[in-house]
DNA sequence: ATTCTTGCAAAGCCTTTGCAACTGC
DNA sequence: GCAGTTGCAAAGGCTTTGCAAGAAT
């Protein structure tokens, strides 16, 4: 989490709840829905659907496979999270009280960097505007080496030419 | 294809001979190389491993499909083909001799549609800049509905009113 | 002749799904 | 009690890989 979070007047526990209680056909708010969202909204920022299961493992949760996938996408519909897709695996983070940006990956130790651009909203806006484009979303990942990645490398051939 | 194309030099199978030739260890030129080369670059501009195997073989071709998605990797790494990761699948179109762009891509219809944005360039390499990350490449994907789409579901909207 | 490439089928990885048992409301 | 949820295991979609046979240089 490097960006400033935002105010929130409920919980996301509340907020999933609520979400889950409205609409045509209300969903039920179960045990493995709570401790998910309590578990996600104690720690993480990004995360794979594997490795939240390996976690809630360990914090000796139990909750099935197929739940957390089916919990994961109830979470997004709801708003709570953001679904990333990098490489072929959908990556999750906060959404709820978390501003929106966009990330730089590191190709060699996966670290995500998050960033903000000020003209970049009102950018995919006019696009859209000039397409005619109902937008939805987007994604925009920068790929490539991190400062750290990048200057052990340096370090490695600096070594390699002696 | 909306945008120019570029000039260029060579002819696509020549640069994928000339990338294939050089190197430490030289790879190959098979007859498989050459069609798939042939008929990428006298078609497509986006498309999936799965479809252009389905249409190489209606061509004629006889190309396996481990084949298929190996060449793609070298194409890729000979700079002739850009690799789009666009939800699970990834998706591929021509490099060489065609300008970078980016993508509004459109949920229903699955149509592409190619933006370039003036700023969009510079933006990235500020931002790298600023985080001392060395760019590998990068990939922005606005999802959401075409005008076509969002047109017909307009009209569907209205019918339903009445 | 050597080394790289092909084709096949099998395995891999991540995610989704059918179904019977279960549980929130 | 009714409808939605869980867990299991199996299937799904896309991509990669091991290996023996084949082809390019």
């Amino acid at each position: 989490m490097d960006l400033p979070t935002l105010e929130v007047s409920q919980t996301p526990k509340e907020k999933f709840r609520e979400y889950l209680a409205s609409g045509p056909r209300p969903q039920r708010f179960t045990r493995q829905h709570a401790d998910m969202v309590d578990y996600i909204f104690s720690k993480h920022n990004h995360f794979a659907a594997d490795q939240l299961i390996d976690e809630i493992r360990q914090e000796g949760l139990r909750i099935s496979r197929a739940t957390v996938y089916r919990t994961l996408k109830k979470l997004v519909d709801a708003g709570l999270l953001r679904e990333l897709e990098i490489g072929q695996v959908k990556y999750y983070e906060h959404d709820y009280g978390y501003p929106q940006h966009e990330h730089l990956v590191c190709q060699k130790c996966h670290k995500m960097i998050e960033f903000q651009y000020p003209g970049l909203d009102a950018m995919i806006r006019e696009v859209c505007r000039q397409h005619q484009f109902q937008m939805d979303g987007h994604s925009f990942v920068i790929r490539g080496l991190c400062a750290d990645c990048n200057r052990s490398r340096m370090m490695k051939r600096r070594l390699d030419l002696v």
